[in-house]
Parts: structure tokens; C-alpha cells; sequence
DNA sequence: TTTTTTTAGTTGCAAATGCAACTAAAAAAG
DNA sequence: CTTTTTTAGTTGCATTTGCAACTAAAAAAA
């Protein structure tokens, strides 16, 4: 059977999106590694925000990221041992770690910036955007759907 | 932050996808566990092409299924040591292994099926059947996209 | 105040995944 | 034919993940 009949066959949402998920994720760590730089998409995901936020809690990028507590501390421990961030302690609230870019990690995050633009571009080809919003509408509501 | 804002803001393609499929999983897990039947997601998604295709092999099944081959030779193991497939070699070409239900994996396929459409119908709430067929489009050709 | 509950983050462990190396069989090349 | 290449499927290993249990600190209740 070839890959175009198998896209055709049976299609259900759960498989396409495993597979569009995966082969997104496939072409982003290919361009990374190509441009010769040290990176996982998890990292890159959490980095950006970090960038945007100043000093977030760990919270705060799991929410915004949509990854559990465990995901988010380990990818930070990464980045940590990395020298990419660094974690400090909440002055006031002593629970909360807030994280930080480090000079390289923000030097990393503008190397990447290229690459991450690159790989959208490649992901979203020729599809217009009008059906791009559609779609990140779509996802957005079923993620509502099944969370309340 | 809350998770209304957190849904607006900066939303990336790769984050949200990530986020609605492991929502799906969560909810047909769920579903199912109330329903006292006990399958993964992953061996429903190889049940359906069985029971679709008859007798497919682990290549057929991969490519259905958009997995790579060591997945599906690990779901069909799952599913052949809990007697809902068995695995027969093909008569002709000897490297092939054709996948049959038993009549239990027919069975669980029926009693699955209900639960599935629960799902399917909790994930798509109230979202227009013209934005779902956009969705699967932009997502087909996302792989599309990736895979050329 | 003291006790209880909630919140932020970490850790350990079992299961899933991706990758590369492997076996066995069929097809193609010489 | 015999050799080489390709194909179907399996296995081992390192990495990731998901879950539940845990610590430490803050907030709420008593």
C-alpha cells in the first residue's frame, strides 16, 4: 500500500495527529541539526516563553507550555545543566522558582529564531492561512472540549 | 495565569497539538475505564484496521496506522499475548506476517466501538463539520508537507 | 496560635518511543 | 546458479513520558 493511499484510508483524528505532531517534531530537531546547533524541540518550546516572560515560575511555562509539572522541571533541569538558564528562588514566596536566561541561552534562543521560522514555513507550505487559523482554532476548542 | 490566558497566549502549532492529542488520549482512556474494558489507545488504533482489513500484515498495519515498525510489532505482541490477534505467517512469501482477529478481539473490537464514538463526539463538541474537514485537511497536508 | 489544606516543585519507577542493529526470506544482479 | 540488495519483522538500549508519592512552603481553618 503506498503513503498516499494510506493517508486516504481510515483516517482518524488521533492517528493524523500523531503524525503530523511527529513528523513536525522530525523536521525541527533535522533543521536544528543541520545549522550545527544543540537543541530539542521540548527545550525550544519552554525557552521561548522563558524569553518572552523575563522570569517565569515553573508554573507559568507549564500553563503556558501545556505540559505537566514533571515535563516542565525536567526540561528545565536541562536547560539548567545546559548553562542555558539559570533557577532562582522567589524573594517573597519561597515555593516558587523563577527561571532566567542566561547570556548564552538568549545568544541560543536568537540562533534558533531562524531555524524555528524555517521549520513553520516548511510545515505550513502553501496552505493558506485562513485554514491555518481555522485549524489552531479547531485545536484550541477541542483541547476546551475535553477540559471542562 | 489562567488557563484562558494562557490558551491565547503565544500559541504555537507544535505546543497545541501536542496538547489536544495527549487530551484525546487522556478522555478515550478514561472512557473506556469506565466502561470495565481494558485496551490502550494505541491497540484500538491497530484493532480497527485489523478488523477493517481482515488479515493485513505489520507493513500494511504501519503504514495505516502511520507508525513505524518496531510500534507495531510491540502493539500486535500486546494484542497477541491478550489473545485478541494472532499473528500467521503467509502462505507465499514467508517474511510476512498476516494479523487476525481471534473471536475475543472481535468482540472487544464491538464493545469498543460505542465507547470510541462517545469519544469522537466529546472531542468534536460543537465544533461546525466544515472546520472538522478543514482540520483533517491542513493536518494531511501538514504531513504532506513533511514527507516530500 | 496550632492544625489542616493547598500549592510549587522534585523524584522514582514502570511503561512507551525512537533508533540502530539484527535475522530471515525474497528479489535482483552478476 | 551464486552473490548482492532489498524487504518484513524483531530485539536491545538509551531516552522520554506519565503517574503517583514525596518535600517544603504558604494559605486557610480551627
Amino acid at each position: 500500500m503506498s503513503k498516499e493511499a494510506s493517508l486516504k484510508f481510515h483516517m482518524n483524528l488521533g492517528m493524523l495527529i500523531r503524525s503530523a505532531h511527529n513528523s513536525m517534531t522530525e523536521r525541527f530537531v533535522e533543521n536544528v541539526f543541520d545549522s550545527g546547533l544543540n537543541i530539542s524541540l521540548d527545550q525550544w518550546m519552554v525557552l521561548g516563553p522563558i524569553w518572552q516572560l523575563g522570569s517565569p515560575s515553573q508554573k507559568d511555562l507549564g500553563e503556558i507550555c501545556l505540559r505537566d509539572k514533571p515535563s516542565i522541571t525536567r526540561i528545565i533541569d536541562s536547560l539548567e545543566k545546559t548553562s542555558l538558564v539559570v533557577r532562582v528562588s522567589d524573594q517573597i514566596d519561597h515555593r516558587i522558582k523563577r527561571v532566567i536566561l542566561t547570556n548564552s541561552g538568549k545568544q541560543l534562543f536568537y540562533d534558533v529564531l531562524p531555524i524555528m521560522e524555517k521549520t513553520r514555513e516548511e510545515v505550513r507550505g502553501d496552505i493558506p492561512e485562513e485554514e491555518i487559523e481555522i485549524f489552531k482554532n479547531v485545536l484550541s476548542k477541542i483541547i476546551k472540549n475535553l477540559n471542562s
